[in-house]
DNA sequence: CGGTCAAGAATTGCATACAATACGGAATGT
DNA sequence: ACATTCCGTATTGTATGCAATTCTTGACCG
């Protein structure tokens, strides 16, 4: 079950863990069973079954007897996510790298990138260009590791990037940064094709620390240490409807 | 939830968890909710949302509209597992070591090597003696990894050691390897008390890769892809009950 | 004015009932 | 004899009802 988070089914689970990491449900908003039952229009049983799955892939907390809240992640939490990025999405580029990439699937990394160039091109309004080159990110690792013959790490590396939207707050962007970034995707992909695993490992992780780098200490950013806590003063009824 | 998996409390989740790791749920077997309700003294429902999160935690697979069963790794899964446990496990010693240990829990480690010691002066049956090693084994890694300070990587590490005791069958066993798996565990723990975290890092690496190495080759032993399946001559009764 | 307790409301935990689906075996036709 | 269809059984999927727990709110007392 988990193991296919990745796919978009009707499901219960997939349906609201999509709400979560679009951000539809806020880090930190409270989930009432009988509302997100009502909203999906289906019984509490089934939302039940997936609100505990997704306790269990981290996107919710649960304490017995009170119910579910989204995650609402510390800085410190990002930073051990990114720890374990930099571990485990090092290692898949090395697998990648060593076994070489199918056509099919270079030309589809290529592809990705010569969008995210295009976007960059485009002079797209700063906020609008972000989030379509942070599209394409997420898309580029995936593909990227698809081929690396383990699943186990695969899934690994799925749940430390299918993490809630809201947790970009806690990172400085600029153009400057994204095209950093779109740069050395480059260089990793190039590192790729040429069968060279210990380079494109190194660049990986070079390229994960750097955006590590990126996060707002905590002083400086409010710290939304429950950015949904605000919600209890109007109704607390919209945070449960999708967009 | 999953992230207290190593907790034993007396819900149906850590009950039918701990049937499935020690064996008392074979590998393969089905598993129908009915039945595991009966044992259980409780009601379908709540072992519904266990066998779900089970599934989260890859102890049980699921089929839409057919059911579970435990999970049955084939030779090739069990590599990937110990390649995981090569790149977590060294990561998180070299952690420790760069962190240090805390006095108690060095006491604690020592304690558990001592108690191999033991377990090899007593000249135990070999049989008697293997599970004895195997058990302070785990013991030894899990509080060896604690005080790692990342939460997330234990929760890895947790994912790819909690897996049922059926898959020693795929090693290859002696006392001499026995022994030698405790020698590492010494100097492990030794580079770790003196704050050599890459040596740490190294002997982790090299302990796990020489497991690995012990696996039985697919055509020597019968590859059992699905030892469960004999069950399907009895009744099938018997599987679901606990020890 | 602030703190404490109690009653009501809201929410989760569990059990049960029924519907939907998949499985197995017997009957039937070729 | 073999394949096929059909029906009974076993099992999962979902809804609903009620008990247990927690939270909220307001009254009461210091």
């Amino acid at each position: 079950m988990a193991a296919l988070s990745h796919i978009h089914d009707g499901t219960a689970y997939s349906r609201i863990r999509q709400m979560i990491l679009s951000g539809d449900l806020a880090m930190g908003a409270r989930i009432i069973e009988t509302r997100i039952a009502e909203h999906l229009g289906q019984s509490r049983t089934p939302i039940r079954e997936a609100l505990r799955l997704l306790a269990s892939d981290g996107l919710v907390v649960f304490e017995p007897n009170r119910g579910y809240e989204v995650v609402c992640y510390t800085p410190a939490d990002v930073r051990e996510i990114y720890s374990c990025r930099v571990l485990l999405e090092s290692e898949a580029v090395r697998l990648v790298a060593d076994r070489g990439l199918s056509p099919e699937r270079a030309a589809s990394l290529e592809a990705l990138l010569d969008e995210a160039d295009a976007a960059f091109a485009a002079e797209l309004a700063p906020e609008i260009l972000r989030q379509r080159f942070l599209a394409v990110n997420n898309q580029f690792h995936q593909l990227l590791y698809a081929g690396c013959g383990n699943e186990m790490l695969l899934s690994m590396i799925r749940k430390v990037t299918d993490i809630p939207v809201g947790i970009r707050h806690y990172f400085r962007f600029s153009d400057d940064l994204l095209a950093g970034s779109h740069a050395a995707h480059r260089k990793i992909f190039q590192a790729t094709v040429n069968r060279q695993p210990e380079r494109a490992s190194a660049l990986m992780r070079e390229h994960i620390w750097t955006a590590k780098d990126r996060m707002i200490d905590p002083s400086e950013a409010g710290t939304p240490t429950h950015p949904g806590d605000a919600r209890h003063d109007n109704g607390g009824a919209d945070e449960q409807s999708a967009a």
